[in-house]
RNA sequence: GUCCCCAUCGUCUAGUGGCCUAGGACACCGGCCUUUCACGCCAGUAACCGGGGUUCGACUCCCCGUGGGGACGCCA
C-alpha cells in the first residue's frame, strides 16, 4: 500500500437529506480523491441515537449516487477499516477514552442540563464567552464517588490545556486558537456514546486518514481535534476548510431558503451533471474562465487553491442555466430515459418511444429543467387540447381566423404538392434541403449546418452526429430503434391515418442534424443552434392522446407549407405565426413552430385548426 | 458578547505590485438572426467597503475601522 496516495473521507450524518452543501464538500473531498490517486471513504455518523434514521441514511447514500459521487470504502462496499457506521466502532473510543482516563487528561462531568444552561446563561449575560468553567474539574475524590454512588450518569470531559494551538489549512493558511478560550468539551456522553469531536479524531486517525475537506463551520472543532490528537499520540490529518454556501440574504444555506436538498432538485427536473458540475463552478472556478465543465475535466484541473475564502451565494438561476445547457447537448436516449419520471409524472408514462423522442427533441431547446416536458406532452395531447387565454384572444381576430381557415385549406389539398422528397436534408453538412416542397423556391433554410461545429458534444459525437435522412427509414441510425417495436418500414403513404397502421413506426432518427465532429470542448455555450428536426414521424400509440403525427411529413415540409400560407395570405411574421401558433398548440410560445407541425402531424392539425375557428 | 474566518459588478468569479481605462459567466437591458416566441449571435449597464500606511507605483502587501459569515450543545 502506498502511503503517498492520499485518503479522504466524506461522513455525513444521516438526520436528514443531503444538503447541497453537504454534496459540495462530498463532491469537494471526491474531487480529491480522484485528482490525486487517492481513495474516498464514506462514513456515517450516527451516534445521534435521536435524530439518526435508516432511511436518511438509504437516500443520503442514494443522492450521492445519483450525484455521481462514488467511495471506495464505506457502507456497500467493505474496506479493510471498517466498520463505517460510527455505532458499530464503540470499543474503539472506549479503548481510546480509557488511554485518556488513564492519562489523566479527561474527568467525569456531572452536570445536568439545567446546570449547564445555567452557566451559559449566566456567562452571556456577564457578556462572556459562554463555555465550560470546569466544575467538575474540581471535585475532589469523595464528591466524586458520592454522586457516582448516586447514580447521576456522567459524561467525560476533555481538559483543554492552556496554550497555543496552530495548524496549517489548505485552504486558509495558518490557523491559531488559545486554549485559554476553549473550556472543556465533552468527548464521551453520559450514555456512554462519543460525541463528535472525539469519535471524528479516533476514526480519522484509524482510518488513515490523510487530508480532511470539510466546510468552515468546522474551523473552530478543528482546534478541540488537534488537542484530542495530540493527546491520543495521534499524527493529525492536513485539514482544508471551505467556505459554505450562502442564500439570498448571505446567511449559511438553510430551509427557509427554499430547495436545499439534492432530492429537491432531483424532483424538479436538474441533471446529476448540471448539479455537480454548478456545485464545482460555485465559489471557485475553471481555468480560463470556464463555466461548463464536465466531470472527467473537473477531476483533471481541481485544486484545492482554486477554492474561494468567502462564501458564496446559492444562485438558482445558473445553476438553470447550466441545466439547459446539459439538456441541449444530452445524447438523445440518455435526455429519454432521464426523463421518464417527468413524463410519467405528467401522465403520459406510456407514450411510444419515439413519438416520445420526436417531442423532445422538438422541445429539448427550450427547457431548463426536466419537468418541463409535462407542459409540451399536454400541448401535443389532442385530448388536452385547450387555449389559454392568451391564446383564444388571439385567435378571435378576423385576420387570425383568416390565416387559420387558409392553412386548413392548404392541408386539404393533395398531398403530392406539398410533399416533397424529403429523403437527405438533414444530413451531416447540413446543406440538403432539396425537399423543394412543391414549390418553386423550396425551402431555402438550413444553411447553417456548414462551418459551426454542432453542438459540441464533446465525448459522444456517434450517437447523435449522424444526421440522418428522414424520409428514409431504412436510415433509422437510431439506436433506439429496437425499442419500437417492429419498426417496419410501411408505405410512405399518408393514406393510412397513422394510429392504426404500424405502430411502431418509422422511428425518426432522433439524431439532429449537426456534424458531431465540431464541438471542441468549451464551444458547447456557443455551438450552433437550429436544426431542423427530424420527422417526428408516426409514433407508436401511447394510449393517450398523443397518439402521433399520421404521415412523414417533416419540419421541412412544413416550413414550405407555411411558406405557401404566407404567399396565399400576404401575412408574415407574427400576424402569420402567431395565429397558427395559438391555435395549434393553444400557447403563445414554444417550439419552432414547423417542429410542432410535424410532431403533431396532419390529422391532428386539421382537427386543432377546425376546434380553434369554433371556438 | 467572545473566538475565528472573509471582503472585486445584483450574483459566481479572474486578478497574485506595474499587462487593470479591472476580464469572464449568470441575471438584466438593447440589437441581429429566425417570415413568430424561444434557442442562437452581437453589444451594453454594472464592482476593487472606508481610512491610514509601505512603495517610484497598489485591486493586489501591512494596520485600523466598517460590514458579512461561522463557531461557541451530552448536534454533527
Amino acid at each position: 500500500m502506498n502511503d503517498i496516495s492520499p485518503r479522504v473521507r466524506f461522513a455525513p450524518s444521516p438526520t436528514g437529506d443531503l444538503h447541497v452543501g453537504n454534496a459540495r464538500t462530498a463532491l469537494f473531498n471526491w474531487l480529491f480523491a480522484r485528482r490525486y490517486g487517492g481513495r474516498l471513504v464514506l462514513r456515517i455518523e450516527d451516534t445521534d441515537r435521536l435524530r439518526t434514521s435508516r432511511v436518511f441514511e438509504e437516500n443520503i447514500l442514494a443522492d450521492l449516487a445519483w450525484l455521481g459521487i462514488d467511495w471506495d470504502e464505506g457502507p456497500g462496499r467493505g474496506g479493510p477499516y471498517g466498520p463505517y457506521h460510527q455505532s458499530e466502532r464503540l470499543s474503539l473510543y472506549r479503548e481510546c477514552l480509557e488511554r485518556l482516563i488513564a492519562a489523566g487528561m479527561v474527568y467525569p462531568c456531572f452536570c445536568t442540563d439545567e446546570e449547564l444552561e445555567a452557566e451559559r446563561l449566566s456567562l452571556l449575560s456577564q457578556k462572556l464567552a459562554p463555555r465550560y468553567l470546569g466544575k467538575c474539574l474540581g471535585l475532589d475524590e469523595e464528591e466524586r464517588r458520592r454522586l457516582e454512588a448516586s447514580g447521576r450518569p456522567a459524561a467525560w470531559r476533555f481538559h483543554v490545556p492552556p496554550g497555543l494551538i496552530a495548524f496549517h489549512d489548505l485552504i486558509r493558511g495558518d490557523m491559531r486558537f488559545a486554549g485559554e478560550t476553549l473550556g472543556d468539551f465533552i468527548i464521551v456522553r453520559s450514555n456512554g456514546i462519543p460525541a463528535y469531536n472525539f469519535a471524528v479524531v479516533v476514526d480519522d486517525h484509524h482510518m488513515g486518514i490523510t487530508h480532511v475537506i470539510r466546510g468552515e463551520d468546522h474551523l473552530s472543532n478543528t482546534a478541540l481535534q488537534l488537542l484530542l490528537y495530540r493527546a491520543l499520540g495521534f499524527a493529525p490529518p492536513r485539514f482544508a476548510h471551505h467556505a459554505l454556501i450562502l442564500g439570498r440574504d448571505r446567511a449559511k444555506l438553510g430551509k427557509r431558503h427554499g430547495a436545499t436538498a439534492v432530492r429537491e432538485f432531483r424532483e424538479q427536473g436538474v441533471l446529476p451533471e448540471a448539479l455537480v458540475n454548478y456545485l464545482a463552478l460555485l465559489g471557485s472556478s475553471f481555468e480560463a474562465g470556464r463555466e461548463f465543465c464536465r466531470r472527467e475535466e473537473t477531476v483533471a484541473s481541481f485544486s484545492l487553491d482554486r477554492a474561494g475564502k468567502s462564501g458564496a451565494v446559492f444562485d438558482e438561476d445558473k445553476l438553470r442555466w447550466l441545466n439547459s445547457l446539459y439538456i441541449r447537448q444530452e445524447a438523445p436516449e440518455i435526455l429519454a430515459r432521464r426523463m421518464e419520471p417527468f413524463v410519467a409524472a405528467a401522465g403520459y408514462g406510456k407514450i411510444g418511444v419515439s413519438r416520445l423522442h420526436g417531442i423532445i427533441e422538438a422541445v429539448r431547446d427550450n427547457i431548463n429543467d426536466l419537468t418541463e416536458i409535462g407542459d409540451y406532452l399536454r400541448i401535443f395531447d389532442d385530448e388536452a387540447y385547450d387555449l389559454s387565454p392568451e391564446a383564444r384572444a388571439i385567435i378571435a381576430g378576423p385576420e387570425a381566423r383568416e390565416v387559420i381557415a387558409s392553412l386548413l385549406a392548404l392541408l386539404a389539398e393533395p398531398l403530392a404538392d406539398d410533399r416533397g422528397d424529403p429523403e437527405d436534408r438533414e444530413d451531416k453538412g447540413g446543406r440538403g434541403d432539396k425537399v423543394d416542397p412543391g414549390g418553386p423556391d423550396g425551402p431555402v433554410a438550413w444553411e447553417d449546418g456548414g462551418g459551426r461545429g454542432g453542438r459540441g458534444d464533446r465525448g459522444e459525437p456517434s450517437d447523435r452526429g449522424e444526421g440522418k435522412a428522414t424520409g428514409d427509414r431504412a436510415a433509422l441510425g437510431d439506436p433506439e430503434a429496437k425499442e419500437d417495436k417492429g419498426g417496419r418500414g410501411d408505405g410512405d403513404g399518408l393514406g393510412g391515418r397513422g394510429d392504426k397502421v404500424d405502430p411502431g413506426g418509422p422511428v425518426g432518427p432522433v439524431a439532429r442534424e449537426d456534424g458531431g465532429d465540431g464541438g471542441e470542448p468549451g464551444d458547447l455555450e456557443a455551438s450552433a443552434r437550429k436544426s431542423d428536426g427530424p420527422a417526428f414521424t408516426a409514433g407508436s400509440r401511447g394510449g393517450d392522446g398523443l397518439a402521433g403525427a399520421d404521415d412523414e411529413m417533416t419540419p421541412s415540409h412544413y416550413r414550405a407549407i407555411i411558406e405557401r400560407l404566407a404567399e396565399r395570405t400576404g401575412r408574415r411574421g407574427k400576424r402569420l405565426f402567431l395565429p397558427l401558433r395559438a391555435a395549434l398548440t393553444g400557447r403563445v410560445k414554444g417550439p419552432e413552430l414547423d417542429r410542432c407541425f410535424a410532431v403533431l402531424g396532419r390529422a391532428s392539425l386539421r382537427r386543432r385548426l377546425e376546434k380553434a375557428l369554433t371556438a
